[in-house]
DNA sequence: ATTATACCGAACAATATGTTTTGTATCTTA
DNA sequence: TAAGATACAAAACATATTGTTCGGTATAAT
């Protein structure tokens, strides 16, 4: 990839990055980014369609991240590299605590629930694919999707409240609620 | 309150639910409602401050609608008919399959999940004043804070899900599945 | 050194926002 | 029913944002 696109794009994800910080996603401008990314607006739609494709990708970026330092990704099926269950569920909640800068916090706060949207919509496809991994240790008589949603659902919305509550709890310890739950 | 008033709020509510079931809420201007509903632009900002305050006023529209028809709201608490646990949640899923206009689907499906927020942050107060009534069965040894966001998200998430997928389900067996994984 | 291309700056039309003004119609209430 | 209050329409307004296009310049790759 040419040195200046590259540059180009790092500075405009660096400049949306710090705006999310100051406001939601909503009222950001592509002036507003920009301005701050000093690149012309023209500059922009050479990189990205719109405002939502910058998000989106970011979010991906942020997501792949995530999953992998756990395992490796062939294609569109993920592998992980521990089997057991709830072994899974803390690994994730190890990784999502280290995010160095805030990037999710800022893409999951309390205005900004676009991140975790993302989240549970990869998820969902995850634990489709291999509900084994994910699955409650309890016997549920629901059907197979209905559960499927539940343990997505569920995982999310913890991360959420985890998040939301300045993540005070340990991975250990908020693992064992989610899993006392599940 | 003024005839004229409220015949122009009204026309604003229908033009609004009307093209909420055409597109997103983000794409839709304060031009495509006032045009809709046959009123001037500027009589819309005489009735609301944004377009989002709008949508809020809606949504509670539809909340208050759905718990009125369950118990009595006091000032802020709610007292809720019913008093077993798991026959509270049967009635909301029995007021929500019966909501006669689709606002319910038009604020909730696949792309707006905009009443299942305002839906969740209204739930989760209700279930921080009465817990026992939305309390899970089961004993969970986890903070109550975190019970409470577990409760009203899995509901929630119920809701979308049933939703999402077209209310195959009956009120009875709905209730049934989220009860199971609760 | 040459060629390709990423970028800038500026301009552009199109659209949306939110406010203001003036005149008219409709309501309330006395 | 008459008088005063007010909700509304229509239109104009300044401002902001979007997405595209252009020629010129700088910086890459080879």
């Amino acid at each position: 990839m040419d040195r200046r696109q590259k540059k180009t794009r790092d500075a405009i994800f660096r400049a949306f990055i710090y705006l999310l910080s100051q406001k939601d996603f909503e009222h950001i401008t592509v002036g507003n980014i920009t301005d701050l990314a000093d690149v012309g607006r023209a500059t922009f739609y050479a990189h990205f369609e719109t405002k939502d494709f910058l998000l989106k990708e970011l979010c991906a970026e942020l997501f792949c991240h995530i999953f992998d330092s756990m395992g490796k990704t062939n294609g569109h099926t993920h592998i992980f590299e521990c089997d057991a269950p709830d072994s899974v569920f803390l690994h994730l909640f190890l990784h999502l605590q280290k995010n160095d800068n805030n990037i999710l916090e800022l893409l999951s706060c309390r205005n900004n629930g676009l991140f975790l949207e993302y989240f549970k919509k990869n998820l969902l496809k995850l634990a489709e694919d291999q509900l084994h991994l994910f699955e409650s240790p309890k016997n549920k008589s629901v059907p197979r999707d209905f559960l499927v949603n539940h343990v997505a659902s569920t995982f999310t919305e913890t991360v959420r409240w985890w998040l939301d509550n300045g993540k005070k709890e340990s991975p250990e310890t908020i693992t064992e609620y989610f899993l006392a739950v599940l």
